[in-house]
DNA sequence: TTTACAATTTAGACGCGGCTAATTCGTGAT
DNA sequence: ATCACGAATTAGCCGCGTCTAAATTGTAAA
């Protein structure tokens, strides 16, 4: 109810830190993480984490990393719905190409009010997920999160849906764009080069041979239940 | 072509300036004014002057007031280009009340891309005025400025046709739209109060007593070119 | 012409958010 | 059990934009 007067800075690190604790698995988010993600010094970072605890928005494990409380997660999904509302209105109304659209968003979303936030909603019929399949926290602070994977894990011999495509990465994004593989695209992963090689898959048609950076970018869902059983099929080609 | 990097409180003097400028007659624009104008102190519009004078973004002439070089001036214009184009769209496009509208640009303009703009702009059809009746600035700095005066000048007896409504006064604003005088309205000037009394208007078939605030918000121009003769007729009721 | 006052500028300080350099802490290797 | 090293924190500084209090200046009145 109060308004937490949170400022840019403020809402940019705990959006970071509410992004990197998606990401990985760990609870803890590191300060050189976060330094690195927002392409600050660690000082920096932990100069403001020290703020945010102080503010209650982030518990601070001196040496050990950062989490957010459930008022900081609060705060943190707010400028997510205000930042992939602004996504899709983008893409959607205005024709802003995928690609560049995160980062508009990323400048407008501490402008918007709540009143406008409200507005976009209503204008994109109330959507739940943007363009790249993020879902859209809800207005008290819920946010759905699919079951979904990383492209990264998914067993070779499976068939999966992309559910959602990260959006840092504008370059990768208009390369993800150009091979078909956005929401909803069908993805057969045919097998995976040993030592961390590439994963081939076979998408719209078409194989393709991804890296790493392209695989971890990439969430899937084992769509048509394929009873996750340990099939190896390795059908490359 | 060379990007200015003008920050946004540097945005906002240049606007104030600008603004203060086109509303009085005087050429210089004294330090009291802009303080008064952003709420801020007079000496930190000394400190902005003399930091903006630095980049030749303004002329200052100290304990006399400061002025736009043409430089300053173009940022201004670009600033209030993003303005009145985010002005209309919401207005237009997401239903903004009239009276919010401006507030809302004002947190909006600053983080408006030049590709966003054009994208706004083509939204829009290529608008020339705002929904208050003020002109765009165009691409290249162009502002076309027409030739109207404050309904606090004109001539009792004449009609005039509104023009331009002043947008920074919300409750103001509000006002104004409820007596129907928006851009593009008729209204009849009967009389004017002596020593600075109200002015007795007639808009829509309907007649108010205006204040001095109001007459100088409100700008008009003599449509149906009444050959402005010094006619003293004083109808009033 | 002098003077008083209001407007303006200067001086000095603060909070924010950032940085570098120096210090402290955890932990994996010995 | 120790140690070395990388990660994290502390210390101290800077620029921006703001402020209050203390000069300074322009000007209008005497």
């Amino acid at each position: 109810m109060t308004e937490s007067v949170t400022s840019q800075a403020e809402q940019d690190y705990l959006k970071a830190i509410y992004h990197l604790a998606q990401d990985g698995e760990r609870e803890k988010i590191g300060t050189a993480a976060i330094a690195e993600w927002l392409a600050v010094s660690a000082a920096s970072v932990t100069h403001m984490m020290k703020k945010l605890a102080e503010r209650g928005l982030v518990a601070h494990h001196p040496y050990r990393g950062v989490e957010l409380t459930t008022a900081g997660e609060r705060a943190a999904l707010e400028v997510l719905r205000h930042h992939r509302l602004l996504e899709t209105y983008l893409c959607t109304q205005l024709g802003v190409p995928w690609d560049q659209a995160h980062r508009e968003a990323d400048r407008l979303e501490h402008a918007l009010s709540e009143d406008l936030e409200a507005r976009l909603d209503q204008a994109l019929g109330f959507p739940t997920s943007d363009p790249h399949g993020s879902p859209i926290p809800t207005k008290d602070g819920t946010i759905i999160a699919p079951p979904s994977r990383k492209l990264a894990a998914a067993m070779p011999g499976t068939t999966v849906t992309v559910t959602e495509v990260a959006d840092e990465d504008a370059a990768l994004l208009a390369y993800l764009a150009d091979l078909g593989m956005v929401p909803g695209a069908r993805v057969t992963v045919l097998a995976k080069g040993p030592f961390d090689g590439p994963l081939h898959v076979r998408v719209g048609g078409r194989d393709y041979a991804l890296g790493d950076a392209v695989t971890r970018a990439v969430h899937v869902t084992t769509a048509t239940t394929t009873t996750t059983t340990t099939e190896e099929v390795a059908g490359a080609e």
